[in-house]
RNA sequence: CUGGCGCGCUGGGCAGCCGCGGGACGCUCGUCGUCUCGAGGAAAGUCCGGACAUCACAGGGCAGGGUGGUCGGGAGACCGACCCGGGGAAACCCGCGGGAAAGUGCCACAGAAAUACACCGCCGAUGGCGCUUCGCGCACAGGCAAGGUUGAAAAGGUGCGGUAAGAGCGCACCGGCGUCGUGGUGACACGGCGGCCAGGUAAACCCCACCCGAUGCAAGACCGAGCAGAGCCGCUCGUAGGCGGCCCGCCGAGGCUCAGGUAGGUCGCAAAGAUGGAUGGUUGCCUCCGACAGAAUCCGGCUUACAGGCGCGCUACCACC
């Protein structure tokens, strides 16, 4: 029995976020908010003690393979520098728009972290920044939240 | 040299800093260290084939589908050489590929007629009629398919002979067909002879030869929560069981086993090898870095896309030296 168990533990990276339900839940539950190139959900998750887990989404809509690959990881490369500014126990989804294309071509990385940085202020504004109480307003909050950014989008 | 033609290679490099995934080794066992490997010629389209896997399957046939010049290789729808048709001065390039005398269908419009005809015509030798006598006239019987008309195409073409007019009726050459000979493994080529009977379409049905079971790594194999199911034990007589091994003490109504198999995991899976999916970011220099494009079970082939650069070979009409 012990054997299955590291070997899972070890395989998982840490600060990704997997399983399609991990994605569905953050659409679903999560606030959101987006500018021309990206969209970012974000869902505060019980446990704040884990570090937070980041999922990309990259749509075919966005080009070819090869485009979807360059944008992946200019996006992770902006993610890894803005870790420390993201809150502790949250998951997050940043979706690529068309136009995110345009701003790597211009801009390269430099680009990509600067819109995704204001992009996450405004993240951070609602999560709170404060991790010590987070079970009492998350119950609340999502909610309503939810609704009223579908009604947006 | 220049122009033309064919083939092959390459598909940014170097340096600094910061990163990512796999593997091996090490230890102070971790958010560790060292070493090492880490996208393509097409990774693409998914058009073929093979391996592999599960299911089906005595043998044979039908249906359905695929392939189609020859020879050699091969698992092949692939490759090489050759044959055939066309283009070019040449190197070379492009195209097609069993069978249309087994049968059926179709061939619009036009045209008299589309494998079959007689509209306009020609003749009227022979027979008939009239005049009349070795002949002439009529165009009734009949003969003809040369000429005209239509068309992409009218049952070979041109010429001479021949005839009443004509006709491969005869002859010469050409074309096609058959046959024989020679050369070639063969497709086929060349030559002799024969008689003239035969349109196209098979990516229309069809006929002939050969080949083909189905589904595809989300194949498939193993482990396996939870829920429900079956069996056994136990249910206040504080028992079964639990509190890390034992005793006391406490808690106590459920506990254990089973096959099946969901979520999930492992394997399949690799000298790149993931399973939200690594192979990157940034700075500087190289006068410029810029094409098409990102592995997902593996291996062949085909097809399609492609900036720039490099090399080799072949050819010589015209122009230049």
């Amino acid at each position: 029995m012990p054997a299955p168990r590291t070997g899972a533990g070890a395989r998982r990276k840490r600060g990704r976020l997997s399983r399609s339900g991990d994605f569905d839940r953050v659409y679903r539950q999560g606030r959101s908010t987006g500018g021309r190139e990206f969209v970012v959900h974000v869902f505060p998750r019980e446990a704040s003690l884990d570090p937070p887990r980041v999922g990309l989404s990259v749509s075919k809509k966005v080009g070819d393979a090869v485009t979807r690959n360059r944008i992946k990881r200019v996006l992770r490369e902006a993610v890894a520098e803005l870790e420390a500014d993201l809150a502790a126990g949250s998951d997050l989804v940043i979706t690529a728009r068309a136009d995110s294309v345009d701003l790597d071509e211009r801009e390269g990385k430099a680009g990509v972290e600067r819109e995704l940085r204001a992009l996450l202020q405004r993240t951070s504004a609602w999560a709170g920044g404060d991790p010590a109480a987070p079970g009492a307003t998350q119950s609340t909050a999502p909610a309503t939240a939810t609704d009223d950014e579908q009604a947006d989008g």
